[in-house]
DNA sequence: GAATTATCTGTACATTGTTCATGTACAGAT
DNA sequence: ATCTGTACATGAACAATGTACAGATAATTC
């Protein structure tokens, strides 16, 4: 389970200057287990199920600084609500007004950053796209 | 001040079959006042400056409302807030990982949607990009 | 003008994220 | 082996943001 997908955390880690920590490892063993999007709250309550507790602080610290590091992926997906995942593949989001559901939509270029702004507004490292509509469930349900 | 931009606000709300109330007519005049991007507590706190004051939940609901309906413009820009904006045309924004500021980017399409997800996943209204990078200031202030 | 009902209003609360002070563990120098 | 500086973890309190609810009000319909 969990296996190492590209480079190992540990490795990204050093390499960007930062310090291999039980907390940042178990983050990120933590969102690989549970798959999918997760708040950082969820993340928290995982990691005292299995019995290896973290503070809030301390998880919201290291998906901080694991999201800047593109370790892990962050998805601003609305209000109150910031959601992580493990993933390795850049990707896009496709959230349901009706239920909130939240899938992933694959990006056509692959690599951040996948769109560029028109104008000169300086440098761009990412273009977050979020798809708004109804999911095909709800579609189904009503109307 | 405060022209009607296309359609007026009073029209579109009838045609939705919504009601025409003092705090609708108030918040999408306050964004119009204020310009740029503002949360909704910052139109709560200038509705207050105006004399004009309004409860923060009404305020809540009347943005949440408007932007469903398209009058006004909702942009999930990260963790711990979501900004408003009255504005006509469909754009994107950029946001400052360094200062937070914000910026539009114009969308070449011009219409929501703008862009559509590859696979099949329902009903897609909207597609909104925000753009994260450094601003031109923040370039300059530190290489 | 009166009835109907969406909407407003205000309070209280829940959620989410941040700040701060203190303590701890690591890494290089002595 | 010990010292020293720094990054990091920890825990509690705080701040910001958004939501639920119940009674009062006012926009529309007749």
């Amino acid at each position: 389970m969990a296996d190492e997908p590209s480079e190992p955390v540990a490795i990204r880690l050093q390499a960007a200057g930062h310090r291999v920590t039980r907390p940042r490892l178990a983050v990120v063993a933590a969102l690989r287990e549970l798959g999918e999007h997760h708040t950082a709250d969820e993340v928290h309550a995982h990691l005292i199920r299995r019995d290896t507790p973290l503070p809030r602080t301390s998880v919201y610290n290291s998906l901080v600084l694991l999201a800047d590091l593109g370790v892990v992926m962050r998805a601003d997906i609305g209000p109150g609500a910031v959601v992580y995942e493990a993933a390795d593949a850049w990707h896009h989001h496709f959230v349901c007004r009706s239920c909130g559901s939240v899938h992933d939509v694959p990006c056509v270029i692959g690599t951040p950053p996948c769109l560029s702004p028109g104008g000169d507004v300086g440098r761009v490292d990412e273009a977050q796209v979020i798809f708004r509509g109804i999911c095909r469930n709800c579609l189904g349900d009503a109307q």
